[in-house]
DNA sequence: ATCCCGAGGG
DNA sequence: CCCTCTGGAT
């Protein structure tokens, strides 16, 4: 797309956010997926807090699949979107037991199968759960590549390809996470803080905040 | 008011 | 493509 420096790129968000990991705290491939299906329009966070408790009851897909619907929304209640959150976790938890033995699949297809499971959850699934390479591409790294002009695309899954074209696939992990924190607190929605942003340099996002004096 | 690591349905 | 689902934090 766009001749940003890709290797500058990276080592600017590297050196900023060393050692990214994700924050959904989970003991198992199952607990992680159903903790990132909770975790849309939420903060970690508020995740976590729940999934202390929704764990705790119901650590694994077969005894989840068997919980009363009703107890699982209690729960889950404050992590917003509550009713197809709770279908959807022990719908998937139901799949998991008839398609894949109780495992969870790290197949990208098969994990989009699931109920509640669309590409987003699926490759955070992929990188922090098995460990494969993957782009990410959750609101944060849609809007950040477009303004650092890595792709023209709005549609995700075009903009996961075009960052995998210009993305070494060792870095393709890492960078969707040091995209999303670098969102969060610097490149946000609303009101970017460009005078504080170390790719100021190579951004060409129309809107940017020029503090140059001249 | 606006945003949080979206997905499914029409 | 659009709409809807939803509580909590700021």
């Amino acid at each position: 797309m766009k001749n940003v420096d890709i290797q500058f790129l990276l080592r600017t968000l590297k050196n900023r956010y060393p050692d990214v990991k994700t924050q959904l705290v989970h003991q198992t491939p199952f607990q992680l997926l159903t903790a990132t299906i909770l975790s849309a329009q939420c903060t970690d966070r508020q995740v976590n807090q729940v999934t202390r408790h929704l764990f705790a009851r119901f650590p694994d897909p077969a005894v989840l699949a068997a919980a009363n619907l009703t107890d699982i929304k209690k729960i889950i209640y404050s992590t917003g979107f509550y009713n197809n959150k709770a279908k959807n976790i022990k719908a998937c938890a139901q799949a998991l037991l008839d398609r894949h033995d109780g495992q969870v699949p790290d197949d990208l297809d098969l994990l989009v199968k699931l109920p509640g499971v669309g590409r987003k959850t699926a490759n955070v699934v992929r990188s922090a759960a098995f460990g494969h390479p993957a782009i990410v591409v959750d609101t944060h790294v849609l809007r950040i590549s477009g303004r650092l002009g890595l792709t023209r695309s709005r549609d995700p899954v075009k903009v996961e390809f075009d960052l995998m074209k210009i993305i070494p696939k060792s870095a393709w992990s890492d960078l969707s996470l040091q995209f999303i924190y670098f969102g969060r607190d610097i490149c946000d929605a609303r009101k970017p803080k460009c005078d504080q942003c170390p790719l100021f340099d190579v951004c060409v996002f129309p809107g940017k905040k020029n503090t140059d004096t001249k």
